[in-house]
DNA sequence: AGCACGCCGACT
DNA sequence: GTCGGCGTGCTC
């Protein structure tokens, strides 16, 4: 009889089990096994040690009842990884594996990957291009090295990517290409198809799961060199021979998982590539701060690249900042555009130019009110009491925190009035007061409410690109790699809700922000704008902004982040309650951080404990939400109170517990 | 998470 | 009398 150590796929981080069998098994092998009164899946770890076995009574072992049917056995260094992120992430080892792995099917379909044409590419890189190029391959002796490239927006970074890829996948290995998300593939892909001569697979959302499990097979069981370009979770695809990982826009949140195991999946591709002892390029206009700080101190495997100059004839745009303190009168129908900014609209439009306008609010107005009693509308359905926003092709109301929607009534329901207004304004808004204000132009919507699918993705695209639109109002959607040919104006429209929000990490984010979407200007053009329309001009980011002064924002920033005790100098975790009652969850949130706050001062000075405090939003989905954080410069001693929490904490009934390391959101 | 057992309210 | 509500407890 064989004993095996099984990673069941349960919750608790406790999840490991022993089993047995007549058959041998082998590491990584998934496996179905006998739990509690019903079967569950697993991933066998490795065989019992001795003493493993005979701690049990004999009669509770139960034996494996097979491998699961149509799977594929995870190698010793994929396991190596989820291992790792199991006890990084504190999170379920035999949960983790099955919520990355796709679904697992009956039969593999067919799909269409890309092969590469491997053309010889048309472009040279410039000096300082091939200078990085150079060294990132010169370093791959010693196996893992870590690079980042810190370009401007339009300084070239795929060219880099491309000639790096195309060196490493010469020598018969292949690459994992992450980037934050689907939108940004078209191009990428293009590029990389047209100049390499490999097979290059797409993974993303909006690759049916069927074609999720067919890719994965099909890595699975060749060793020829491919391209995977993906989003995080590709990351999980089993690439045999990895010689390099590339995180484009590693600054980008959505790299970080918010559901399930909330791992960042660009640290996870670092630790990937450590396993697999190959090199890992990290590239962007805007790093994280934590990143800058990390790179800038270099050493014999890590490297920083900065490249200040854009390629080709691109300039960088030019700042305008306007005050609108005091400007708008009532009724004005080019509100929220000052009269000076509408003016430089048509200027640029008459030059057969187009125009890009950024809001980070969807829909038509932000809230309502009546006009006669004040009455406003919340929403009270999930709980939440968040202003409902107003979007008017739908006529509808709709909470922008949950999916609760209703009806735009005709009336005031508490004192039946009839004149309602609109408050605050959304892409809606700004595309109907440009579609009047220049009938003459075509104006669209680049939001998340117009864009549901790649294909209306790639029509607006296309459809901008031929200048059949001239003015795209858009969102966060618009700052995204995107390569405009004819863009010489952004205007960017209420940026003060974003620098006065609460988190620690605001003034990066409005800085990343406001660069990324500058980068779309003036790509191809000595002389572009970008115009800030702001309550607050005097505040110091914009003069960075202006001058375009990465280096001058971490100077600012850095002394604050260490002040506060916020990343990079310290490890952050956040422990995260939930429960529909809400004195219940009060009490025992304190409890909780009482006893772990006697732990602290006991075994781990080191740590600070603040809270519990409610969330930004502290029930929503009808469950509340309380929160407490942690902090640390010295990260074994937060990892090891978590885990001494992990141990000692009694689940309590309608109380969940999630814990989220180095977390994004802290409120 | 599932899936049991377990002990109180309104139904043929 | 029982069908079923979901509280709580366990899983090698």
């Amino acid at each position: 009889m064989n004993f095996y150590q099984v990673a069941v796929n349960f919750p608790k981080s406790d999840c490991v089990f022993t089993y047995k069998a007549q058959d041998t098994y082998e590491t990584g092998d998934l496996v179905e096994v006998p739990f509690g009164k019903r079967k569950a899946k697993g991933t066998l770890l490795r065989t019992s040690t001795q003493s493993e076995i005979s701690q049990l009574d004999q009669s509770l072992i139960k034996p494996i009842y097979a491998k699961i049917e149509n799977a594929m056995s995870l190698s010793q260094k994929e396991l190596e990884l989820y291992t790792w992120m199991s006890k990084y992430y504190h999170y379920s080892l035999g949960k983790l594996i099955f919520d990355c792995l796709p679904k697992i099917l009956k039969r593999p379909r067919k799909i269409d990957f890309i092969q590469g044409e491997g053309k010889a590419s048309e472009f040279e890189l410039n000096q300082r291009q091939s200078e990085i190029v150079e060294n990132i391959l010169k370093n791959k002796d010693l196996g893992f090295s870590q690079h980042y490239i810190h370009g401007v927006t339009g300084s070239g970074k795929s060219a880099i990517y491309l000639s790096a890829m195309k060196s490493v996948l010469k020598t018969g290995k292949s690459v994992q290409f992450l980037l934050p998300e689907i939108n940004l593939t078209p191009q990428f892909t293009q590029i990389f198809s047209t100049y390499l001569d490999c097979p290059v697979y797409t993974y993303h959302s909006g690759v049916t799961p069927s074609e999720k499990y067919t890719i994965w097979k099909l890595l699975n069981e060749s060793e020829k060199p491919v391209l995977v370009m993906g989003v995080r979770s590709s990351l999980f695809l089993p690439v045999k021979n990895l010689g390099l990982i590339i995180v484009d826009e590693e600054h980008d949140q959505s790299f970080k998982q918010t559901d399930r195991c909330p791992y960042n999946g660009r640290d996870v591709a670092i630790k990937k590539s450590q396993i697999n002892t190959c090199p890992v390029i990290l590239g962007s206009a805007t790093p994280t701060v934590e990143n800058y700080f990390q790179f800038q101190k270099e050493s014999h495997n890590r490297f920083y690249y900065p490249i200040k100059k854009r390629v080709a004839q691109g300039h960088f745009p030019q700042l305008k900042l306007l005050d609108i303190k005091d400007k708008f009168k009532e009724n004005n129908p080019a509100w929220p555009f000052l009269d000076e900014t509408l003016a430089e609209i048509e200027k640029h439009l008459f030059k057969q130019e187009q125009v890009l306008i950024f809001i980070n609010k969807l829909g038509y107005s932000s809230y309502v009110q009546c006009r006669n009693c004040g009455h406003q509308f919340y929403n009270d359905d999930c709980g939440c009491q968040n202003n409902l926003r107003y979007f008017k092709h739908r006529n509808c109301l709709s909470c922008s925190h949950c999916d609760f929607v209703m009806p735009m009534p005709d009336q005031c329901p508490e004192c039946g009035g009839i004149s309602l207004l609109n408050k605050g304004f959304g892409t809606e808004k700004v595309e109907q007061v440009l579609s009047e204000l220049f009938p003459q132009y075509c104006t669209e919507r680049f939001d998340r409410d117009e864009i549901k699918t790649t294909k209306d993705l790639n029509d607006k695209l296309k459809r901008f690109h031929n200048k059949d639109i001239d003015i795209l109002v858009g969102t966060q959607m618009l700052a995204k790699g995107h390569n405009f040919k004819r863009v010489n104006l952004v205007v960017i429209l209420g940026i003060d809700s974003m620098l006065s929000y609460a988190d620690f990490r605001s003034s990066e984010k409005t800085f990343q922000l406001v660069e990324q979407i500058s980068g779309r200007a003036g790509r191809f053009s000595d002389s572009s704008q970008v115009i800030i329309q702001t309550l607050t001009p005097e505040h110091h980011i914009f003069e960075l902004i202006q001058s375009h002064s990465f280096d001058g924002f971490y100077k600012e920033e850095l002394p604050l982040r260490e002040l506060c005790a916020c990343p990079p100098f310290a490890k952050m975790a956040m422990l995260f309650f939930s429960s529909h009652q809400r004195d219940k969850l009060i009490l025992n949130i304190s409890e909780v951080a009482k006893k772990l706050q006697k732990t602290i001062d006991g075994h781990f000075p080191q740590v600070r404990l603040l809270g519990p405090t409610p969330l930004g939003v502290e029930k929503k989905a009808n469950q509340f939400t309380w929160a407490i954080m942690l902090k640390s410069s010295q990260l074994n001693q937060l990892h090891a109170l978590i885990s001494t929490f992990e141990s000692n904490y009694q689940q309590i009934s309608g109380l969940t517990c999630k814990i989220d390391i180095d977390p994004m959101q802290i409120l």
